[in-house]
DNA sequence: TTGTAGGCGTTATCAG
DNA sequence: CTGATAACGCCTACAA
C-alpha cells in the first residue's frame, strides 16, 4: 500500500508536469469504478478483483494522482506524519539522527515534522501541543527534558518513541544508548594506556546520559583501584565553550593530570583548543578522549579518540520502532553497543611515539 | 450515528486515544454563537462585535481549542506550514539555516516541513511533489540543483523563496549571498599578508556558488597582478575528505605554495588534517582560509580564518520573505554582505610570530 | 454584524 | 466483492 503512494509521486515527478488537483473521484471515474474501490486499493483495506485493480492502477499512473494527506487525515484519522521533538536541529549530533529518521520514514510514506525543544521542558511541552494539533500519527522524542510522567501521559494519546532513557509504558517505546558502558570504555582506554590522573568534563547534569557517563568514569577508576578525585571532575554543558572553560579551570586549579575524558565530542573540541592555547600538545602532553564520534571528530587535529554513538542508526531505529508501534506491533529494536574508536588524540603515557 | 459528539468519541475510542478533540462547533456552542462567527474571529475574516468576540475567546481558552490544520487545509484555507527543501539536514551549514527558518516561522504560527534533496535534482523534484501533496503554503528551497525553470514553474502554483541564486519571477523571491565578494575578500586577505602562491580548493562545480567563489579568487589575483596558475587550483566537493585529498594531490604535484584558500570550511578542515599529516604547520608553514564560518571554525586548531556566511540570518530572512510573499507583500530582504573573519590559521608570510 | 448551507477529498459504514 | 452515503472539522459564499 505504501509503496504505491511513493511510486505514484515518483511517476508524477518524473513527468515533471505542474500540479493539478487530481482527485480520487477523478481516478474512479477514469477507471470506471466507485471511489470506495479506489480507496480500498490505495489502502489495501479489502480484496478487489484483479481486473478493477489494474484499471485503477493505470488510471492513477495516467493521471498522476497523489492522495491528499489533508483529506486523508480528516477522514481517516491519520496524517502519515510523525512528529519529532529534537533539542536543536542544528546540533551536529541531532542532525545526523534526524537524517536517520527521515530515511527510515520515507519508504513507508511518512514524513517527519521536526520541532525544536531547545533543552527546555516547557518548550518541549509546547512542541508536543503543536504536533498534536497537527494530528501527527506519533511522536519521537529525541532525548529531552520532559518528565517520564509527561511522556507516559502523552503515550496514552498516541504512540511515542523516546531515546535517551529507559522507560516502560503502554504505547511507549524507549531506545536507550548505554552511556554507562561508553563512559566505562573511554576511561578504561585511558587507564590501559597508563594514565592514572584522568580529568573528566561532565555533561549537563540535567541530562540523564551525562550522569551515566560519569558513573562509567567512576566505575572504571574503581575497577583499576584509582582513587576518585572530585577536583578532577569539572562541570561542562555539552558544548564547545564549556569544554574550553573546563580546561581553563582545571589548569588554573593546578591539578595534575595526564588525560582528559570529555563527556561529549563538542566539549572535547573546546578542551583541545584550550590546551592548544596553553601550549599543551595533544596527545604528547595530554591525552584526550571524547564521546559521540561526531563526523567532525575524524577531522579534528589530531583526530579524536572517542566513543562511537550511532546517531544515524538510532534515528533509523526510532523511526522503525514508531512504524511498528503504529502497525500495532511490538518494537524490539536494540541500540548497538558503545564502541571505542581509538584515534590519535590518546596515547600511552610517557611514550614519545604513538 | 446520532450526533457529532457521540460519533467523535466513538472514533477516538476505536483508535484508543484519550485526547479529546475540541472542535470549532463545540466552541461555538459554548459561546452561544454560530460556527462561522468563531471562524471569523479565528481568521480575522470579518468584524465581529466585541461582546461575542470575548465570549468566543473565553470559550476557546476554556476548552483549550486548537483548530485542526487538516480540516483547515481541506476547506481551502492555509495549512500554516511551509515546505523547506534542504540538501542535507545533517550538514553543519544547513542545520543552522534551518534553525533560523524555524525561529522566524514560529511566531507567525507557521511550521516548517523539512525534506532533504541530497544534492540530487530528481530527489528535489520529488521533495517538491511531497510538499505540494501536503498542501504547504509555500516552499523555501535552500540552494539546490533544480533548474531555474523548474523553480519558476513551481512558483506559478505557490510562493517560492530560493537561496543561493539570483532569479526573478512572479511569486518567486531569491536571496543570494555574494559569493564572489566572499572569494575576493578571502584571497585579498592572504595577498595582504604577503602570500603570492595561493592554492585554491574549489567547491563542487555543479553549485553556482562554487564558481562565484572561484571568480572571486581569480579576480583578487588579477587585481594584485599575480598570475593565475591552473596547477594551484584543485577540485573539491565541499566536504572534508575532498579537502584532504585536494591537499594530498597538491603536495604530490610539488607545486610551491604558502597559503590555501578552501571554498568552504569543511574542506578547510580536511585540508588542515592533510597538512598536519604531512607535518606542515598551520599557519607557520601554510596559511589557511575557509569559507562559511561554521560554528566549529571557531574551535578548529588553530581557529580558522574564514568568510562569514550568515546561515542563521539567511534562514530567517528566507522565512520572513516567505511570510511576506504569502501576505501578498513584496519581500525586500537583503543578505548581509560577506565579511572576513581573521583568526589564527592565516598569518603574514615569513613572520615568526602572529 | 451574524447565521445557514454546501463543499473540500478521503475513509468508514453500511447495504446489496 | 462493490457501491452509495454519511461523516471528518473547517471555511466561504450567500442570505438575513
Amino acid at each position: 500500500m505504501k509503496n504505491k503512494i511513493v511510486a505514484a509521486s515518483g511517476v508524477k515527478a518524473a513527468s515533471g508536469r505542474s500540479y493539478a488537483p487530481v482527485t480520487l473521484d477523478m481516478v474512479a471515474a477514469a477507471a470506471g469504478v466507485s471511489p470506495s474501490t479506489v480507496s480500498r486499493i490505495l489502502n489495501g483495506t479489502a480484496v478487489v478483483s484483479a481486473l478493477k485493480k489494474k484499471a485503477v492502477d493505470d488510471a492513477i499512473a495516467e493521471l498522476g494522482f497523489v492522495p491528499n494527506p489533508m483529506a486523508r487525515g480528516l477522514a481517516g484519522g491519520r496524517t502519515l506524519s510523525i512528529g519529532v521533538v529534537t533539542q536543536a536541529i542544528d546540533s551536529p549530533f541531532y542532525g545526523v539522527a534526524l537524517s536517520g529518521i527521515e530515511d527510515a520514514l520515507d519508504p513507508a510514506g511518512y514524513s517527519p515534522l521536526f520541532v525544536s525543544g531547545q533543552w527546555n521542558a516547557s518548550a518541549e511541552a509546547r512542541c508536543i501541543e503543536v504536533l498534536r494539533s497537527r494530528r501527527v500519527d506519533g511522536i519521537i522524542v529525541l532525548t529531552g527534558r520532559l518528565s517520564d510522567q509527561a511522556l507516559k501521559t502523552c503515550a496514552k494519546a498516541l504512540p511515542v518513541v523516546v531515546t535517551g532513557r529507559s522507560l516502560k509504558a503502554p504505547g511507549l517505546f524507549a531506545l536507550n544508548f548505554d552511556n554507562f558502558t561508553g563512559g566505562l570504555l573511554a576511561t578504561q582506554h585511558l587507564i590501559t594506556l597508563g594514565h592514572r590522573r584522568i580529568a573528566f568534563i561532565t555533561g549537563d547534569p540535567a541530562h540523564p546520559d551525562a550522569n551515566d557517563r560519569l558513573r562509567g568514569y567512576r566505575t572504571a577508576l574503581e575497577q583499576a583501584d584509582i582513587p576518585f578525585e572530585a577536583a578532577l571532575v569539572v562541570p561542562g554543558e555539552y558544548h564547545e565553550v564549556s569544554g574550553q572553560q573546563a580546561v581553563d579551570r582545571l589548569l588554573a586549579s593546578h591539578q595534575q593530570f595526564t588525560a582528559i575524558f570529555a563527556a561529549n565530542d563538542q566539549m572535547a573540541f573546546g578542551a583541545a583548543l584550550a590546551l592548544h592555547r596553553h601550549s599543551l600538545r595533544v596527545p604528547e602532553d595530554i591525552s584526550l578522549v571524547g564521546f559521540d564520534d561526531l563526523p567532525s571528530a575524524l577531522y579534528a587535529i589530531p583526530p579524536l579518540s572517542t566513543i562511537h554513538h550511532p546517531a544515524y542508526e538510532l534515528g533509523q531505529l526510532a523511526a522503525r520502532a514508531m512504524l511498528q508501534l503504529i502497525a500495532g506491533e511490538k518494537p524490539t529494536a536494540e541500540v548497538p553497543a558503545p564502541r571505542l574508536v581509538a584515534r590519535q588524540s590518546s596515547r600511552r603515557l610517557g611514550s614519545a611515539a604513538p
